[in-house]
DNA sequence: GTAAGCGAAACGATTACGTCA
DNA sequence: ATTGACGTAATCGTTTCGCTT
């Protein structure tokens, strides 16, 4: 028996890629680690791909749900399915799951960036789909090696992404009951429903901090023409008390707006009020801090 | 009542794919 | 045919939240 490391990316150092799938040997992945030091791709091909859980299957095709023991499943080391409970799927699901054990083991021993958990979504999913996502990569011939390391991307059709926009309008977060709803109804599988709401939500965001950004530009430039205004005004003034001794002798005047009609009336110590248009206000932007700064509102202020 | 542990969901950051100019 | 920019689907690691022990 030859030793081969099947795990990870052999282009990238170990460290990193067993680093990148920490998390992926959440139940029962490190088994299959461990097990997979021991054989090579091929040897494990040969060894398992056709015997073990094909027997299992046909151990299984005349009752309604394969049984298949934790001791079974140790034998069964580089099958992420076999770690997916087969035995809670009716036959014909598990020969569908069969179909795609090997896609999963390329993906998952030579190049595998995914983990467990999603390779366990997928196949459930993919199961219910009736697998043709996979078909239809079996079928691609440009593909020298079908795996999951190879990130496919799909195009969501323009019929798609409307409806989820629909969707997204009404709400923009989903329950699992509404993932799987809309899932179904878009022939999609809810992993990417769930994505496309992720991202949506991410894009909105941006989009809002990108408005937000742009209104406090605003906000600034307008403040700091004000400010240039008013330390002019100040100069001006500082000028004129210089030149007038008697400047500061006058009674002392309070400058008073009123809200409604922007007016500013000068009242004197003596009582003598005069309105008049003196300058229309500058009108200061409103910015609700909670808004800008979620922090604000984090913390309780307001 | 409460701290610890756990799993699921959501998130931000990033990668990588497909398209178009 | 090539290339770079861009939009976005997909991935990864972390945080948050609710539940259980």
């Amino acid at each position: 028996m030859e030793l081969g490391l099947s795990l990870g990316d052999p282009s990238k150092p170990l460290e990193k890629s067993f680093k990148k799938q920490k998390t992926s040997f959440k139940n029962g992945g490190f088994d299959f680690c461990i097990m997979g030091l021991g054989l090579n791709n091929q040897e494990i091909e040969e060894n398992y791909r056709d015997n073990d859980i094909d027997d299992l299957i046909s151990e299984g095709e005349n009752s309604d749900e394969i049984e298949i023991n934790n001791q079974e499943l140790n034998l069964l080391p580089l099958s992420p399915v076999s770690r997916l409970g087969l035995n809670r799927f009716p036959v014909e699901e598990v020969t569908s799951a069969n179909r795609l054990r090997s896609q999963f083991h390329l993906g998952f021993s030579v190049g595998g960036k995914r983990g467990f958990e999603e390779i366990e979504n997928d196949v459930v999913e993919e199961i219910g789909n009736d697998v043709v996502e996979v078909e239809r990569a079996a079928s691609d011939d440009d593909d020298d090696e079908i795996g999951l390391s190879n990130r496919k991307k799909l195009r969501l059709s323009k019929q798609q992404s409307a409806f989820l926009e629909d969707s997204f309008k009404e709400h923009s977060t989903l329950n699992p009951k509404q993932k799987v709803a809309l899932a179904k109804q878009l022939s999609l599988r809810p992993r990417q429903v769930e994505v496309w709401f992720q991202n949506r939500r991410a894009r909105t965001k941006l989009k809002q901090t990108e408005i937000d950004y742009e209104y406090m530009k605003r906000c600034s430039e307008t403040l700091a023409d004000e400010n240039r205004r008013l330390q002019k005004e100040l100069q001006e003034l500082r000028a004129l008390k210089n030149s007038n001794p008697f400047y500061m002798q006058s009674p002392a005047t309070t400058l008073t707006m009123c809200p409604s009609c922007e007016r500013v009336s000068t009242t004197t110590s003596t009582g003598n009020g005069k309105i008049g248009v003196v300058r229309k206000a500058v009108p200061f932007p409103v910015i609700n801090r909670s808004s800008f700064f979620p922090i604000f509102s984090k913390f309780g202020f307001s």
